[in-house]
DNA sequence: CGGTTTTGACCCGCGC
DNA sequence: GCGCGGGTCAAAACCG
């Protein structure tokens, strides 16, 4: 399959900083990486004309498997990984941005089997957001589609949770005794943007 | 027939 | 409190 080139292509390597358990310092060290002071106000990762906090622009569907995969880690808007935390939810959100140039049906793909359940207007948007929810029984992943106002171009992903399951097309090992649990290292690598990698007792 | 989408109604947290 | 906006429910429609 091939996928388009990442218009806005990096060469940051944020890998040692993404560590489970210490978003706070992370996060200071992402802003600081990306030369952006008023991240308070403003908490976008690398795209600015978006006030979500975005992992990555993605070109591949496929790659937010792994990010909400068992063995993901916590990226996404500070407050609300807070407020999650204080709801004693799982505090795992991802922003992933798409172009929409790629099917929007392809994005949607992501290997995990989702069931629509709602679809709202949001105010200051011409566009709606579509709420999913994995339709693994016993999984509470859901994630939010909308297109982002400040550049339509794009859509916008969030993931809310862990997957409680491997994604059903998404091969992670081919090893015969392959145990979730016992994978604690794992890596991906966005196509031209940045590569994430996890090391955390899971 | 089983699962998914559609859709308006309902619910609920938050800011005033 | 109360109202608004975002999130969810659920019944009916839809579809392979």
């Amino acid at each position: 399959m091939n996928y388009p080139s990442n218009p806005n292509p990096s060469s940051t390597d944020f890998t040692e900083f993404f560590k489970f358990d210490d978003f706070d310092d992370t996060f200071e060290k992402i802003m600081e990486e990306i030369g952006r002071e008023d991240h308070s106000s403003s908490p976008t990762l690398s795209w600015s004309s978006s006030e979500k906090l975005v992992a990555a622009e993605i070109t591949s569907p496929l790659q937010t498997s792994l990010a909400t995969s068992p063995m993901s880690f916590e990226i996404g808007d500070k407050d609300e990984i807070k407020k999650r935390k204080r709801h004693k939810e799982d505090p795992i959100i991802h922003v992933f941005k798409t172009k929409s140039s790629i099917d929007e049906k392809v994005a949607l793909d992501d290997g995990y089997k989702w069931r629509k359940y709602g679809k709202k207007p949001i105010t200051g948007s011409p566009f709606p957001r579509h709420y999913h929810k994995c339709s693994s029984p016993d999984c509470n992943v859901k994630k939010k589609i909308e297109r982002d106002t400040n550049n339509p171009d794009y859509i916008l992903t969030t993931y809310e949770g862990r997957h409680n399951h491997p994604s059903p097309s998404v091969v992670y090992c081919d090893s015969d005794d392959f145990d979730l649990n016992s994978l604690n290292n794992w890596s991906f690598q966005t196509a031209n943007t940045y590569s994430f990698s996890h090391s955390a007792p899971y």
